[in-house]
DNA sequence: GATGAATGAGAGTTCATTCAT
DNA sequence: TATGAATGAACTCTCATTCAT
């Protein structure tokens, strides 16, 4: 039997900082196995390619977004309207959080990544795309929900484009405060995403 | 007086192209200059780095989005509420024409920057702050009008916030757009901007 | 008394292959470990070094090549000039076989190694030059039995070099093949090596 | 006007000698570059990739044996068939000062070549192809020029099959001149070409 | 005995930029 | 004014080999 490392993973978590803060093509293969502890040679051990790392990446930065913010928000305890201001009120904590510590506003991994990766890599493009369709699906549950209990004015059909434009109001808002660097544009913004709900 | 070469016009018009579509990073000043059909020694004598001309490219994009999405949507003699429909139209229709053509859906110029060059270069972001600001303004401008005519029921000190969210939803229908490739997202999208004009 | 493991000879035998197809430098031990399912971490407790391997897949290449090639050409109930012929018609057909498969025509796996690995590697070299040597062997004895037959005008004292001009136009032949991606050279040449026999 | 330099060609005669002398696979861009006089980072202005460059390195090896020894060989003044024995003496005097040099034996750049680079990159293969059929024309009129003056006893239409008979005994002469590391190889071989040429 | 994990040295290549003309 | 030539630093990636288990 060989060694055993959490190598890999090291590797995973440290890209997906570095390419949340500076983007895929700002940070060298090195300077994320000097991040990680890992040397420079043992990179092409653990992953074909760069490419393949972001997409780890990816698929790493989703299984936190699930658990740190969508399982919270979209929890059944949680009233159907909240949750779509509790997501905003997790994530709005965060940059918070990083305002505070004078780090940069990165706004949603996944918004940041398609600008950059979206037309260059198939896979990854089509890897956000079904991550969008992920998060589309919380909302239009908590959007039944919602029907369901009478508190919005909604046709069941119209589920799918209002969560759709849930999600866009979302990532823009997440967008603009990158732009801005300022994570107050998440506040400012939580309360008009729920107008968004009506019919 | 001579005008500025023509040269340095087409390095920056092929620049705001490829920029778009395949973003900063992704495209070479030696592509550019091949594309641009000028001579590659020839780039330094025109623009003192690639950063410049990407700003001044991001500059030449920004007068081409006023000049054709946003001064025909925010005429005068467009009601206030459709100006904002008006845009999303603009927009749709060169987006759907891209996807007729085969082209990949490229969402918008500015938001496609801040994930790439947000961090990377302070007056590049700043920049794409100040585009954003004067996007802002003239969806104030609109929410002032429909005020003033009692199309919405808008307090005016949220006239600003409000503005905010309808960019916001605006980058964000881009964005997802792009990411699905699929201009279609923009057209459904469009009514549901009209929502976050209530109070 | 246990046989050499199994895992080596695997190894011999893949690596023979590879290297015949692609060249010593173009195949990498990881790939012939794939190829011979043998773990990569495994080769280096069978082989002390890449180029050890090469020297064994070297001697099973020539161990194939006397049995499958050499001794039936050269057997004793063959007639003397009629052994040469075989050994070209027997590589022929291994040729054509390889034509009609779609497969590359290798020529010959010694002659391949020379350009590589002759100034590189000079145990390699002599091996090659003493199976060069091996094979001027069988020409020989072919030659002094075809002058005891008197079937050929030829002094004793030219055997060797005689022999050595079949060998070298031996490995020509197989080098233009090879070249030339087609097996037909190959028959083509055969009648020609029997010019060489001449006074 | 920029800069001009014999850079490329320096490259190219420095590449040409080190794959000649060390296989493709075992010299480095970089190798060339230091001992052409070049700096690393402009190789690439001057070529695509090092197959590029092996590509020029042949086509300049081919100028080169043309007007060194197929030329001076097979000159109109020289009969026709000491043509032949002509470009084996040239060779041989070759090779015989690089051994006298304490130089390695380097045989023929395109059989070389054939082992390693022939199904690595097929367009260097074609080239070789070509270059071989180019060399064998030589022959072939050497050939008919010995039939139309009854030196030999040849029906016209086995000449091409035997100059193609004349090419392998040559490049299989190398090859082991090569493999031996020994130029008189070469000497001794010589008359024996002429016995290819009987009936 | 056998192997999964890891690695150092170096490969080929890219690219924003500089320089001589 | 304009440019062909050139470059250094950094890039992604390969690979024969080593090592802990």
């Amino acid at each position: 039997m060989g060694r055993t490392s959490d190598a890999k993973n090291r590797l995973i978590a440290t890209a997906q900082n570095l390419f949340w803060e500076r983007s895929y093509r700002n940070v060298g293969v090195n300077e994320i196995c000097e991040q990680a502890g890992v040397k420079p040679g043992s990179f092409y051990y653990f992953f074909p390619s760069k490419n393949a790392l972001a997409l780890e990446a990816l698929e790493d930065g989703w299984q936190q977004f699930q658990s740190h913010a969508l399982e919270p928000a979209f929890a059944m305890n949680v009233a159907p309207l909240d949750r779509i201001t509790k997501l905003f009120q997790i994530i709005y904590d965060d940059h918070s959080a990083m305002q505070e510590q004078n780090k940069r506003i990165l706004g949603c991994l996944f918004g940041s990544f398609v600008g950059e990766l979206g037309e260059q890599d198939e896979l990854i493009r089509q890897r956000i795309e079904t991550v969008f369709t992920e998060i589309r699906k919380y909302f239009e549950s908590a959007l039944e929900d919602a029907i369901a209990l009478g508190l919005v004015n909604i046709e069941f059909e119209d589920v799918p484009t209002c969560a759709e434009a849930l999600l866009a109001f979302y990532e823009g808002a997440l967008l603009i405060a990158r732009a801005k660097n300022d994570a107050e544009i998440i506040r400012e913004l939580t309360p008009h995403a729920l107008k968004l709900l009506s019919g």
